[in-house]
DNA sequence: CCTCTATATGCTCAAAATGAGCATATAGAG
DNA sequence: CTCTATATGCTCATTTTGAGCATATAGAGG
């Protein structure tokens, strides 16, 4: 009854990489914050490494491969997905990626850091005006999807078209659309003029949106964008990071509400006085406090904020 | 700088385990509802495989280990974790288990299903009442935390003790603490005799803590639950699956409204006659209009509900 | 037939959360 | 002193929750 009797082949081994997204904030330019990503080989792919019998665990091995490839050390870390390569013929061992999600308190050094809008282009939607060729790639998937209804629908829903609302937590599945259309870099048969976005290894760039998603919907009941934010910040830079995170922007006195609501953070005696209207207050996050209430794992804060 | 250059060892290759979690509904006794797990060697283990090389995906291994180990054929199927075991002194290859989540609707067949309360009996608290030893539990983890403020702090947390609220979805955070505690047979130094609740191999109970944990998740903000239901049903019927999910009681007239105003159901022009009182109208899902909203894996139904 | 009981279903109402916007406060620039 | 820019405080209509009362419709027992 045994699994292990019910095996008479010998179990093929394989080969366990494991890849880390790591994320932070980087400013650019006038007040404009973007996420970045930590990328090695300029940018061509994740930080990644395989995994091997003097690491400890799992999360041991990510983090000794971002430390000896970037020099960096991650804080809190959060499994993402695990994704198996398809096996050539003939092969004898396969490959079995594990993906991490890390976030970084902003770094001064711009080295390997990326903004993950480089690679998603069309998942930025602050300013709906410029809007990032969003209306150009909706009217390009629509018109592939022309003949299948399925597709059609599935187009729609993912670009927020027909009525539908646009979700920033899709962003696999849009993704993977578009690599079905052929619109990026890496599409089987893509034309590769027109393709969107910058290309990673592999399917690095699917491991990326894995993690775009799950950080867009964690930040939704979990205080994770302090973990991105410096010791002291304003409710604006707060504001301004979870937009930069989501892609969208937010009304900025709802926001604030909600936030001093939930008894994340609390005043200190310190102004900004960087910026140039009133100076804002400067706030620290309550880490002991909310700890003890959610970082056992529960649900809950800033709720429904975007 | 490719991470293949910076890595001069050979590296260790590792044996993949699949693993599955495969939930249903069990009916026991008097319209009593309990999710069943399904496993093998007598409640012992979760049905799992090691990854072949004739398995095309990871998550078609875990289907083929199922099938051929219970003969049941599963739909839709969700990644849950990948763990690692620690390694032993002298080992060459490590194991590593992916492990998967799936539901079935209801069975006929009784075989190899338990109730996942047999293995965490105190996660039911339906009724308040009988509260299956969930007091007691608590005292005994209290004691235990004694003299540890931090620990005192996660058990206050996750058994809902001094102020705070029950949290339906910490069954892992729950379940190691308990271990920690050496009140479940796995326990590394524990007392079994007091042992609560039944045990499974290796770290396999962890698993099935997960995957409640996420099913809790899961449905509150998709319509997960009418897999585990038939072709028709009773609002009440969804109720009673989403409360022997969550291990909680909620209010009738209110789930109702909120289940009829996300446009999930449409009635039937039958009613269920098995009842006492008034016979009640039987629904069915709406996959196909659910699918195009939702199924892209966007959030949404059935919010707050517990 | 009527009555009782059990369940389904319909409806109300106060409290809380949300979405939008107006009003005021406080800095530097001119 | 005035203008502009940003921070911060507050209001109000709408929606969503949480709780409970009221009515409807079946079978059981008289």
């Amino acid at each position: 009854m045994s699994s292990k009797c019910l095996a008479p082949e010998a179990p093929s081994l394989c080969n366990a990489e494991l890849v880390a997204v790591v994320f932070d904030l980087e400013a650019i330019g006038e007040g404009e914050l973007t996420p970045g990503v930590l990328t090695v080989r300029a940018g061509e792919a994740l930080p990644s490494g395989s995994l091997r019998t003097d690491h400890a665990s799992l999360q041991r091995g990510m983090r000794h491969w971002v430390e000896s490839l970037t020099g960096y050390r991650l804080g809190h870390t959060e499994q993402l997905y695990t994704f198996a390569d398809t096996l050539s013929v003939g092969d004898i061992t396969r490959l079995v990626r594990i993906s991490y999600l890390a976030l970084l308190h902003p770094s001064v050094d711009p080295r390997n850091w990326l903004s993950i809008y480089e690679y998603f282009p069309w998942e930025d939607r602050r300013k709906e005006g410029e809007a990032h060729q969003v209306g150009s790639i909706a009217r390009r998937m629509m018109a592939w999807a022309l003949n299948d209804a399925t597709q059609r629908t599935r187009c729609a829903v993912a670009f927020g078209l027909e009525g539908h609302e646009w979700n920033d937590e899709l962003v696999l599945q849009r993704y993977e659309l578009m690599w079905q259309a052929g619109l990026v870099p890496e599409s089987p048969d893509g034309v590769g003029e027109n393709a969107i976005g910058r290309a990673m290894e592999h399917d690095q760039r699917r491991i990326l949106a894995t993690a775009l998603s799950r950080i867009r919907a964690k930040i939704r009941y979990t205080p994770a964008v302090f973990d991105l934010l410096p010791e002291r910040f304003t409710l604006f830079a707060v504001q301004q990071a979870v937009e930069a995170l989501a892609g969208r922007p937010m009304h900025k006195q709802n926001f604030r509400r909600l936030l001093l609501g939930q008894q994340l953070v609390e005043e200190t005696d310190s102004l900004d006085s960087n910026g140039h209207g009133r100076p804002a207050r400067l706030y620290r996050f309550r880490r002991d406090h909310v700890q003890e209430c959610y970082l056992t794992g529960a649900r809950l804060p800033l709720p429904s904020l975007i």
